[in-house]
DNA sequence: AGGTGTGAATTAATCGTTTAAGTGGTGATA
DNA sequence: TATCACCACTTAAACGATTAATTCACACCT
């Protein structure tokens, strides 16, 4: 009953015309007389031909439509956090709109060069884990393009972190504070921990440092003060990894009257910790977040945080990457002056 | 400087051996003596050979190692659903443990047939928008697995979904009660609104139809009341969509006591509305909800649910694509009794 | 010596298209 | 009438691999 899949030239030969005239038929119309195209794909209809095999014009011509979206972490890591799906959304939207379809890469996987052969592009969402990820994909010669980080030679998608982190710091401190800083991925350790040694010898071009830095200059510019055991690392941006952080933080003795932290969530996780301790917030405790996510402005007080669009970002990055052009983009942010922090 | 890109061809010209046995050296290493393989891999390695080309493996072997999800619903909106992203969590750790990736098809794109040459499989979740896709799916000779719905021939994941709302509703459904539903995805309706002749006609396999029906059981037995007017239509578990059939439900005149709401979202969405609305939970107004989505315990009340795990169904549909049984899988539920409901 | 089994490598067909180059045939132009 | 351009096709060479079938050399047995 069922044959053996259907072929062009089974087609061709059927027809009685060459297998060149019936990929015309489907790729340009421009090559044939109408009616006889016409007549062709009502027959290929009919005998249930279905088009050009995809492998085989992946193969002949180099294209796939198939766009790799690389993420730093674990896909089931990346769909669950919001700001990360959201700029999923944006990518997707886009790559839709274009006929394009979305292949999910995760960072920890063994070796990009599992895909980079069929695939027509790549867009990169955060430092991947293992640099040789990065190696790999700079080195190979498709179209990519990196969010929230950056690898040397490729363009960028971008928020100026350094900036964004300084006007909210500065925003949040006052003379004589005493501040903290939960920071996301400041090293490569993968529980949540203090940073003892000057972080700032860690060179990772990722988003964190640039904020880290932005940070301190406002501590410094502001006449805080901030010692280094008071800087967090917390190696994703996850409820539980936050908590431990925040409980940490809380605790410590002196506390600190002033904490920024890299993300809302973890922000959030502060917040939430801070209020069943009965601490006042922002009286005894002011709190920044990072990325400004819906669930921010929901709780009591609200957040003071930094925010960007994770939606327009994949959006950006997507058009980037699909015109030839290729350019870095610097997207704005927004101050969102919250209750964490008094006014 | 950068040269063409090298092929198998290339490097068995250099090394003066056949390109077969190049060939063997990356995928069957018994075919070729150990020392010679030895020194072609690290020949390859040394000219910047980093193995045969994807997309010709493709075509060749007819094997691509992608295996594409199927969404129901744009990827924007699934990603950000809290359900359904937990569900791609679940496939998503499976595909990676077996070294498979994943493409992301949303299922209001044109038509499979872009990518069903070159991937090896499908899990498609939920019933698709345009039923055409169905159809080519059923059509097509891949492997390929349905989750929260059927198509004809298809080996399936799911819960039982008629006792899990009958019972659910059971729990909730007292004599007299005056009963409505918040159904999901009931017709093919692109906005919220009541069903006003019987929902029953409709022919679509999905799981949507068989709540409706579990609770329609439960309504009957338990000597409670529903009129066909009390029935919504939600497009999309989204929370404005739901905002909305929360209003109008609370708003008729005279106003249901027991709501019976087939996703969460739905729920906590009816139970917000309430609440602000000053309708006491559950002594004025009892709600169940479906799928037991982590958020819907951390409210007060905290919600009367059917608990699915998505994480496992995404897992099971997997493991089933990938082992070549492919057989159909009908997974437990819990019913978790919350105070949206009096005990 | 002759037959045989084995391991290692090669040959050549194949996967299903695309597309540059070539081939007639027709009608217009000079 | 010769020339040229154009149209509508066909031919045949890629694209970059995999793999069944084959060859070859060598050692082992009897």
């Amino acid at each position: 009953m069922t044959k053996t899949k259907l072929t062009l030239k089974d087609v061709a030969l059927q027809l009685g015309v060459s297998t060149a005239t019936i990929s015309n038929a489907f790729n340009r119309p421009d090559q044939l007389s109408k009616a006889r195209r016409e007549h062709i794909l009502a027959e290929c209809d009919r005998i249930g031909y279905a088009g050009p095999n995809k492998a085989a014009q992946i193969l002949r011509k180099g294209r796939s439509n198939i766009v790799a979206l690389v993420l730093a972490d674990s896909i089931p890591y990346t769909v669950s956090d919001p700001v990360a799906s959201t700029f999923i959304k944006g990518v997707s939207s886009i790559l839709q709109q274009q006929g394009k379809h979305l292949l999910l890469y995760a960072g920890d996987s063994e070796s990009i060069l599992d895909v980079v052969d069929f695939v027509d592009g790549f867009i990169c969402y955060g430092a991947p884990r293992n640099y040789k990820l990065a190696e790999e994909l700079a080195r190979q010669s498709k179209p990519a393009i990196t969010v929230d980080f950056d690898i040397e030679g490729l363009p960028s998608v971008n928020i100026d972190n350094y900036n964004a982190a300084y006007q909210i710091a500065k925003k949040a401190i006052s003379p004589g504070d005493h501040v903290a800083i939960l920071g996301l991925r400041l090293i490569e350790s993968p529980s949540t921990c203090r940073i003892y040694d000057s972080p700032l010898i860690e060179v990772q071009t990722s988003i964190s440092h640039r904020r880290l830095d932005g940070y301190m200059k406002a501590i410094d510019e502001s006449g805080a003060t901030i010692t280094n055991d008071w800087i967090w690392h917390i190696p994703e941006s996850e409820r539980n990894f936050a908590k431990q952080a925040a409980k940490e933080v809380l605790n410590s003795n002196p506390r600190p009257n002033t904490v920024l932290c890299m993300s809302d969530i973890i922000a959030l996780e502060l917040l939430q910790s801070a209020l069943s301790m009965g601490i006042k917030v922002p009286e005894e405790l002011k709190i920044t977040g990072f990325d400004g996510i819906e669930e921010a402005d929901r709780t009591r007080p609200n957040l003071t945080t930094v925010c960007q669009s994770s939606a327009l970002k994949g959006e950006m990055a997507a058009k980037a990457l699909l015109s030839e052009s290729l350019k870095s983009t610097v997207l704005p942010f927004d101050l969102k002056m919250g209750e964490t922090v008094s006014a």
